[in-house]
DNA sequence: GATTGATATGTTACCGATAACTCTAACTTA
DNA sequence: TAAGTTAGAGTTATCGGTAACATATCAATC
């Protein structure tokens, strides 16, 4: 590997006097720049990131948790991160916890090894809490995405899933529906506890009874197996007219089980969700939902984390960013 | 930040003591190591990667470099060299190219300063010839993945497109189609000239002629607008029965054209592609496809980049996969 | 009792860069 | 002409580890 030094003894010139010329600081005769210039081309000179990490206490590494990389909000989410990072300088790790805390305890271990300069987080719930605490110590800043944890305080972007979960409610209320289920993700999760509660309040809103049979808590992740959702469509009783789905996953997951009972979506039972699906898989989207800000979860996200990096821990208020959403009417819900 | 330093200060040893206590080397009495180990908890020590690959002169950080990070194919394959990785100890770094050689450069500077100890590449095309020469003037190994680029030799993991080509080709024609169109990427990939010269073949044995204005060629990644295959659709004349899609992205788009001219599938033209599309996005299968083993790309290259990587260079003759893939029979086609 | 060997630990130099300080001409300025 | 500036370098220490070599202690061996 050439190094600096390489590059200075074949220029004539001192270590410092080429460290100079590639950061372009202090004051270099031009004659001098150039020759080290044609030095460095001649020998391939790269950089190495690690010394200067070393030296700089920085290693303009930042690390995106995601708990399902198979599911577009969170590969969107990436390339908004990516983008805002890559435009600053920074390169960015991922880490993807398949909604599994001892796969998101492993990627902290990671983080603070690297010492990556920060953390865009989507933690796996609740129980994140020590992996923030963790980070938190170390003085790693971070940013947390589309999920809050209640026991730490940080910069956090999510959406406004209770009025989202209103809004999908009201939808099918508006078309006669009034027994209404819900496929949530865990009460463990900050989202999803808020659409819990946005779908009983537009419940309220509109006199209907909440009926505990009527919502099933599940994973946010795909499942191998859709006996659980099969057993609950069993169970209720009546059943419901429609149905409202705490993600895409669980939405899709949803219509295959419907559709393996015969029940096709919204002919014999409408559909509403949070999220689009995948938009290039989809040849007819047809779903209404609530489609959240993918891209600005991430975009917006990073430039927080880079705020506060750039702010050298200064203590500034915490920022909590909601993003709104947009509702998307299609075809998945049938006028009684 | 604390280092062994004050480790071995607390603990009354010498830093070297407390390194060997770490990496478990040497010959350390029990009763040193006690406490060298208490103290590292009481301090929440954490070792800085850095400093380490600094000395040792390598990084445990390797590169996957994909062309489509929206697309289901990369990142299944992304999760296969990802759980390789992790078995091993080394971290993954992600890239997302767009199919774009500008990117693509970006990343390999991005490479090369941060010593990563390989790569896992997807090349955009045969331009990318440039990039691949220069990781291997700095000697970094990589494997390719699910394209060569002719002029360098590599280790590579290839899917078997010509013969998937052939069979797609084999089912249509089975089902009586004699007008069949390709949808393919660029000739510039060499897995979209293999599918080219499969559906030539599959053509020709089927004493079938070649009409140059069935095929399109066109990228692979994901386009905002569909003008392009629209204008395709409307210049053939006459129109074929059936479509062959070089990837899923493609088939895709090419039904969204369809049926934007209100051409049903199969009912009114038929269609087959390369690649499952995301599964959990898809209520109903209904595509019969060539499924490649995504997730095999990445575990396998990975593994492969593995052995390189720790026989130091030890020149080994280069290995090339070919991965074959599942003809997955569904309901797209017509029997004519 | 001197030598040898094994065990446990310490010292020093170095990985590749940069910060902070120092040095040396040449050029001003009074 | 002596003193002060300034542009353009060079020197040294340091970031946090590890390799290689050095050293100290003690038991075993002749």
């Amino acid at each position: 590997m050439v190094t600096i030094y390489d590059i200075a003894a074949k220029a004539g010139v001192s270590a410092m006097t080429v460290s100079r010329v590639i950061n372009n600081t202090g004051r270099i005769s031009d004659k001098t720049r150039t020759k080290v210039k044609r030095v460095m081309d001649e020998l391939g000179y790269v950089p190495n990131q690690m010394a200067r990490s070393l030296v700089l206490q920085q290693t303009h590494l930042l690390f995106l948790m995601i708990t399902d990389i198979t599911n577009p909000f969170y590969t969107t989410l990436a390339r908004g991160a990516e983008d805002a990072a890559q435009k600053h300088g920074y390169r960015l790790l991922f880490g993807n916890t398949d909604e599994n805390l001892d796969k998101e305890k492993d990627y902290i271990d990671t983080i603070l090894k690297t010492r990556a300069d920060g953390v865009l987080f989507a933690p796996a719930g609740d129980a994140s809490l020590p992996h923030l605490e963790m980070l938190r110590k170390h003085g790693v800043p971070f940013v947390l995405l589309d999920r809050e944890v209640p026991g730490i305080d940080s910069d956090v972007v999510l959406g406004d899933s209770k009025e989202g979960a209103r809004r999908l409610v009201k939808q099918l209320v508006d078309g006669g529906h009034r027994r209404i289920a819900l496929l949530n993700g865990s009460r463990t999760i900050s989202s999803a506890r808020e659409r819990l509660e946005g779908y009983r309040e537009a419940l309220k809103l509109n006199d209907l009874p909440f009926d505990e049979q009527l919502v099933l808590e599940a994973s946010f992740g795909p499942r191998s197996d859709l006996s659980e959702i099969d057993a609950w469509l069993t169970r209720m009783d009546p059943p419901p007219t429609a149905f409202v789905a705490g993600n895409n996953v669980l939405a899709v997951e949803l219509m295959r089980s419907l559709r393996a009972r015969g029940l096709r979506v919204p002919e014999d039972t409408s559909l509403v969700c949070f999220d689009e699906l995948a938009s290039y898989a989809e040849i007819d989207p047809f779903l209404t939902v609530i489609a959240q800000q993918a891209y600005q979860f991430g975009h917006l996200g990073m430039q927080m984390l880079l705020d506060r990096i750039q702010s050298r821990g200064e203590a500034s208020a915490w920022r909590k960013v909601v993003l709104p959403a947009e509702l998307i009417v299609r075809r998945s819900v049938r006028q009684l």
